[in-house]
DNA sequence: TACTATACATACGTTTCTGAATGTATGTAT
DNA sequence: ATACATACATTCAGAAACGTATGTATAGTA
């Protein structure tokens, strides 16, 4: 066997990020060794060291392959021209944790990074990662609601950056709650419920939506 | 030098517990060995391995050490005979994000439970830890609401259930995102109003509070 | 005072993983 | 058809790290 074609080559790479989410996920990612990666995805290390120059450098191709569908949908509530940008943020909200309970891939992805990974110091580029998308991720954030105060969908008043931070920790607390507990409540079910809850406390939260 | 006198031997099992929780913070609890440590408490691996039976188990001591004096203050609220109970559960969920804030220890180990460690499967005696805390609470939880609602301080209608996911998804989010990134918001100035507006949610999100 | 259990330190054998080096057969371009 | 690059597999040396076994000096204790 060996040397295949670019194409067949490719498959073994998404095979290898195939097999790493699912060993990832079961043994949390400091147990799995690139061994278990190669007996999962049906090659041996040298295939993995091949693709990629680490286990580190497989986790970040992981992630990023989750990223970037990630990224689409988050552009279409900040859109300024979008007639209705509370309406598509809802929607937007509502898919991401929907997605998260029917796409079993995202799922795992998700529950590695909340619940089978470890984060360690400065020096560590994924925390930079994590924090750039928090970062970025609030920009957007605040461009979707200034788009809907100025439609008056939402107060004028509205404390942004409060409502900001409040957004992070509602569905950073939902995804992390229900992943480690899925039987606790059911999430698709509720979805809506949770997002029109945090919709209307930026209208009718004193501390929030203002005088 | 060995063969301390009990008092001693007790100081030196707190001192392993100290610097562990300080070489998890630094390195993640997978990448910490005994020997890290062990030098980092001063002793040799031999003290650890007869004060505790391996690494987890010295993990599993420094998680013990937080829980108890969280117990205590958890039984006030739940109290039958507490005249202001959902004023208790006010400042007992202050205080917890505020001890959070100004208490190394307790932020430490927080840290540690939510960004440098990993939960694996079903047989992880930790998993089942995590599962019976969030448990053992809710119902807590519970008690406290049917308590502020026999007392008229939170409506009849109140939708329990949702009330009490909402609650450990608030205060989980709070804690995650917070401790990820500090600079995001400032915590302990602003845990009272989070609490409130948790608090104002119970009475008029109509999801939760009923009609 | 002598003996024993305690509270560690030290030494050892084993396992496991990594990264690099090397081998090899095939695709691909000329 | 040849030559080189590609896509892996295989092998090897070294480093950690673990658990245990053993050494040892002292605190309790009778």
């Amino acid at each position: 066997m060996v040397r295949r074609t670019k194409a067949e080559a490719q498959e073994t790479r998404e095979r290898i990020i195939d097999a790493a989410e699912r060993v990832f996920h079961d043994k949390g990612v400091s147990r799995t060794s690139l061994n278990d990666i190669a007996k999962e995805a049906g090659v041996t290390r040298g295939a993995i060291y091949w693709h990629f120059k680490n286990k580190h450098d497989v986790f970040a191709a992981m992630f990023e392959r989750q990223r970037l569908p990630m990224e689409s949908m988050a552009n279409r509530a900040e859109d300024p021209n979008e007639t209705d940008p509370l309406g598509k943020f809802r929607e937007a909200m509502i898919y991401v944790l929907c997605q998260t309970v029917l796409d079993p891939g995202r799922r795992r992805v998700f529950e590695i990074m909340f619940h089978k990974c470890e984060f360690t110091a400065e020096t560590d580029p994924l925390m930079e990662r994590q924090r750039e998308a928090f970062l970025d991720g609030s920009e957007r954030t605040r461009r979707t609601f200034r788009n809907a105060i100025a439609r008056g969908q939402l107060p004028a008043s509205l404390d942004i950056e409060r409502a900001v931070v409040q957004l992070h920790v509602q569905m950073t607390g939902l995804l992390y709650v229900w992943l480690l507990l899925p039987e606790a409540f059911d999430l698709q079910a509720e979805a809506a419920n949770f997002v029109d809850c945090y919709i209307n406390s930026l209208t009718h939260c004193p501390s929030i939506a203002g005088p």
